[in-house]
DNA sequence: TTGATTGATACCTTGCCGGTATGGCGTTCA
DNA sequence: TGAACGCCATACCGGCAAGGTATCAATCAA
């Protein structure tokens, strides 16, 4: 037969007073029930743990170290609601943000401050994805957040637009096209050799590109998909290259930017997106802290 | 309310089986009371912890933080009694010791010899844990003793330097980097793919690994924290890995090592460590004994 | 639509827990 | 030295709560 919690307070409360009727006192009950408790757990334990001599009652050896056991679970037995309650409400757990690597230049960082500062028991587990990866890891639960780029279906998916900045230019230091002066236009562009984004891997820049500059898949010389990718070959001489504008935070010598002129002013989107089926606790609370969270151009 | 350890047992049962009459069964009872068990122990805590939806049965994220704090509680209690017994029958102190698993390949078992022969009424009690566990287990005198990577709060903690090592490549058999007949340095590397340590999980290592190989965030093909899954996936052959030299004793097929070059030569340290505050007597006994413990590397 | 599966509910019974009363034993004074 | 007191253990009783049986409600498969 096994011992209660019950019977370890009792433990504990007699260990403490070493008084059987001012331990039972303490546990607002009276004396014999605490002395059956006592027996039953020394029963249940497999040996004695209190001397009692009729006047004066006292530990065994192997009361003490029971009595530390019988603290710790009890400590441990007081806490563990609290810890899943915590859980519950959202304000500690673990909320998985997938990320592609062109926003870790932008605002990555300050909205992990953000979520640092307001949910400190909340931890973060970063993987950097495409957006592709981020969608199906979202549906699959293997994150909780991803910071992507459109299109998504909107059926199944919570976003929000988190960020927009201009579309530039890349090519190496001393190029025509950074000397104009003014935004770069199709026009300007002509056969200039152009390091292309993948239809594929990055369909959304593709597709953005494409828009602004009809002839561009003429001159594609590369087609990568990693922006740090392209700019290394920017640098290399291979060509230019059509950029969002946080990725001349990137430095990477020999290589200079230029607003490339496009119909909407800022036209590269960062969306904050999240699977509505999401049962995540602490992923609620993020959203409603990054609900509050404002990015610094 | 409190809840009692029944509840506890029933809600691990249920958690395990996710299926109230199996669970129910395993625990020679039938299913009605174990609902209501469950029913109790969720409002004992103030959170749900299984989601029911009259087909299946599933944990929600509070269950789940609340299922590891329950197995935890159970252990104690069916490990507590043990103890006393055992001081009861003329041991004369328990040390519990936490590990990390890399340690085990390395000096744990020489340590244990020692205090075998040296202490041998004095049992121990091992529990594998990562630093940061050991750490907290520590402050709630969950264990005695850890065998931990820095840093640690000197403050609260005696610690001791017990052991240094190299840290080596690890990487697929035949692989360029193990045919180079000496060190390998952060230029040998270049745009390999690499099995990186987790920022948060393994964070000495990571910290370590970046501060001499600076391009090894950019090469990241997997984050894990621990040695072996990170020997599995290199003999997979998804990338180089970084690891401690004690890591080259694991038989894992058709990995092999190489020294990796650091500034210092063995950067890799494993300390004993202990909390100041502990109050156990056998403790004491055993740091005298580890005091004259000498590693051999 | 129907039968099977699965968790929840209603109701009953029983066993356990805590209460009161009291016993046994030792200590302490007059 | 013996009477009174202090303290833990035991006996016995009553209420409550836990487990069992029967059944319901909801969902899914055929």
């Amino acid at each position: 037969m096994a011992f209660t919690l019950e019977q370890l307070r009792g433990f504990v409360a007699v260990a403490d007073e070493l008084h059987f009727g001012r331990a039972a006192a303490r546990l607002k009950m009276t004396q014999p029930p605490l002395s059956r408790q006592i027996q039953k757990l020394e029963r249940a334990v497999g040996a004695q743990l209190l001397e009692r001599d009729n006047r004066r009652v006292t530990l065994t050896a192997a009361g003490e170290v029971f009595l530390t056991e019988a603290r710790r679970l009890l400590a441990l037995a007081d806490t563990a609601p609290e810890v899943a309650r915590r859980v519950s409400s959202g304000s500690s757990g673990i909320v998985r943000i997938g990320f592609t690597a062109a926003s870790t230049y932008g605002i990555l960082g300050g909205l992990l401050n953000d979520l640092a500062r307001e949910l400190p028991d909340v931890d973060v587990d970063l993987a950097e994805m495409v957006t592709r990866e981020q969608v199906a890891g979202l549906l699959d639960e293997e994150i909780d957040l991803g910071l992507a780029r459109p299109p998504f279906d909107a059926e199944s998916f919570g976003s929000r637009l988190l960020h927009r900045e201009p579309m530039l230019v890349a090519a190496r230091t001393g190029h025509r096209l950074l000397e104009l002066g003014r935004p770069v236009t199709a026009a300007d562009i002509g056969a200039e050799p152009v390091v292309m984004h993948s239809p594929t891997r990055a369909r959304y820049f593709y597709d953005l590109v494409v828009g602004v500059v009809p002839v561009a898949s003429e001159n594609a010389v590369h087609v990568v998909s990693q922006v740090l990718t392209m700019l290394w070959l920017v640098a290399a001489g291979r060509g230019i290259a059509f950029v969002p504008a946080s990725a001349a935070r990137l430095p990477i010598e020999g290589v200079g930017f230029v607003r490339l002129a496009t119909p909407v002013p800022e036209p590269v989107e960062l969306h904050l997106l999240w699977a509505r089926q999401s049962r995540n606790p602490a992923l609620r609370r993020v959203l409603e802290v990054l609900e509050r969270h404002t990015v610094s151009a």
